[in-house]
DNA sequence: CTGAAAGCGCTTACAG
DNA sequence: CTGAAAGCGCTTACAG
């Protein structure tokens, strides 16, 4: 590496100043085009590389924005930051990604990390138990936030997800309408939004059809495919028999899927079983998928959309944005099959 | 928000100067232990945010590290991250993740945008087709680079990954020791280290054993589950009737697997199936899959690892570290059974 | 143990 | 259309 090129290198190269170097290399109209031109060929020649930082240190504006989930390994949130990568490559923002593992001590950190860095804007799925103080914290210290997957109550902070309570209710709806009774609902937590909403809807729907609710019909906990095989022993062992399952997600609903397999069983005919995220792997699962859309696409769209616009200074309404599930039905799920 | 807290607020407001200050938030032993209590305490209470841009402009040391793969949501570059992560969490450094999705255009703006921001170093599984200038393009601007996953022939820079060809060669000994004479290949490309090498170990390990190799059992391309799931239309219809498959990895066996099952085969008694990585998921695929381990979070330990080393200033050897692999025998391979 | 001053590499008024 | 100069918020010699 020889020396380090920087915008007086090249403005003494060419006999110019770096004032005129930093707005022809910006495209500014203000330079002739000529010069333009000569400048920008230097540049290329020298090799010369743009220091962010110091630009960014003059204008507080770093093009840095953060974006923190709980697993990126999880392909719903994949899913949803495939969508805000393509959105914000457009507009020529670097994003700095981030799982907190429900780790309210990592998501600070990375807060913190985020506003040192200078970032712009960050888009989170707060972790389980985050503290209001610790959500605000960017936008106290000038950093525009949305929230996305995940609602927290009492905070005006744009937020985007999908109707939790109404996309499982059509779900247990399918269920109900195939003549299922008995119908088990496993997985997931009480202690995310996600997790109450989509319980409440499962018992709504329930009621609704005039269907007891048993308490002992719920196995509360998984939300991954391992949680969801290792589930399989719980629930074909509860007294009640349920017909039918209702998961918390498509990974609990295959990883549930397999278990019954191995226990001889075939899903989609002795057991019923829904997921819930239509995730691209659900259509290929064995048997294929009944699951409910959840917008992962939109919802990163969406919340990517609502940053940059926020950005560019025009002030998006915030509150909460309910995108609507849709049924997908497809194999996993058939009129009810008595076992015994 | 009030106003903007800098390290000369807090001076200010202390009657110190910034120097002072500056040494004392990072834990100098040059201030008095009771003036650097009182400036950290007054610093909390202002609400003080360390500006890294300017510290780094000073330093030449941003605490950022570039990590660009080909895809995130692919599980086994999701297992190398986490190890990653994990590694440079220990060593406060943010990391910076990009796919390149085997885009060389999106592969360069990732390493510019990167040397723009000060990186401090870089890992990354070059995408298919890089020129050799471009992955160069870090060391030659100063920032350490590391290779993972795929080799660059010809390029002196320390790469980290699995020994392809002995491992494909375990899977392949396996089917020919349960008595398989046709065995498919089914995945991967040519346009990889990885995918060369893998084809070579199978046909290294047919040889030896006296099986003719026939070039129409080798099924190209697919690399995903919808790959794989797609792929056991051509797979069943060839007309060498394979009783196994070695799969390019388990993500393509998974997907090949439900594609048996759909054509009401069953994979592990009808068709024997290997897998590549031993993804999280390989133990609970039905049936179980016997896959190649792939020691993921030791290539990114050890990639990370060395990276670091490499920033402390010591200098790694660099050139080729390969990661032994080792069999993982489950439920997805079994004695040969003729179909028809 | 503490302070005054220069400088990291840009951009932005302000002049001309 | 181009240039001289100040300043973004730190850290680092250098003095004392």
């Amino acid at each position: 590496m020889a020396q380090k090129i920087k915008l007086s290198t090249i403005a003494e190269s060419l006999g110019l100043s770096t004032a005129t170097v930093s707005l022809a290399l910006r495209d500014s109209p203000l330079v002739a085009s000529d010069t333009r031109e000569k400048i920008k060929e230097q540049a290329r020649l020298l090799g010369y590389i743009y220091n962010r930082r110091a630009a960014s240190l003059r204008t507080s504006r770093s093009g840095i924005i953060g974006v923190v989930v709980h697993d990126i390994m999880n392909p719903f949130y994949g899913e949803i930051l495939k969508a805000i990568e393509s959105e914000l490559d457009r507009s020529r923002q670097t994003f700095i990604l981030s799982n907190h593992y429900d780790s309210v001590e990592k998501q600070r950190t990375f807060i913190e990390t985020l506003l040192q860095l200078g970032g712009d804007g960050v888009i989170m799925s707060p972790a389980i138990g985050s503290p209001p103080e610790d959500l605000m914290l960017a936008e106290d210290n000038g950093m525009p936030a949305i929230l996305i997957a995940r609602t927290m109550d009492g905070l005006a902070l744009p937020t985007y997800r999908g109707d939790d309570t109404y996309g499982i209710s059509l779900a247990t709806n399918h269920l109900i309408g195939l003549g299922h009774r008995v119908i088990a609902m496993v997985g997931g937590t009480d202690q995310t939004s996600t997790g109450r909403d989509r319980y409440q809807g499962y018992v709504n729907a329930l009621r609704k059809a005039g269907i007891a609710v048993d308490p002992n019909l719920r196995i509360p906990g998984p939300r991954t495919k391992q949680g969801g095989f290792e589930a399989a022993v719980n629930f074909l062992s509860l007294p009640q028999k349920p017909t039918a399952a209702v998961c918390w997600n498509d990974l609990v609903a295959i990883g549930l899927m397999n278990g019954i397999s191995r226990a001889g069983l075939v899903p989609g005919r002795d057991i019923s079983v829904t997921g819930y995220d239509d995730l691209e792997e659900a259509s290929i699962a064995t048997p294929a998928l009944t699951t409910v859309s959840n917008g992962q696409a939109e919802v990163g769209r969406l919340a990517a959309r609502a940053l940059l616009d926020k950005l560019a200074g025009s002030h998006e309404p915030d509150g909460l944005h309910l995108i609507k599930p849709e049924m997908r039905i497809r194999q996993s799920t058939g009129p009810i099959h008595h076992r015994d």
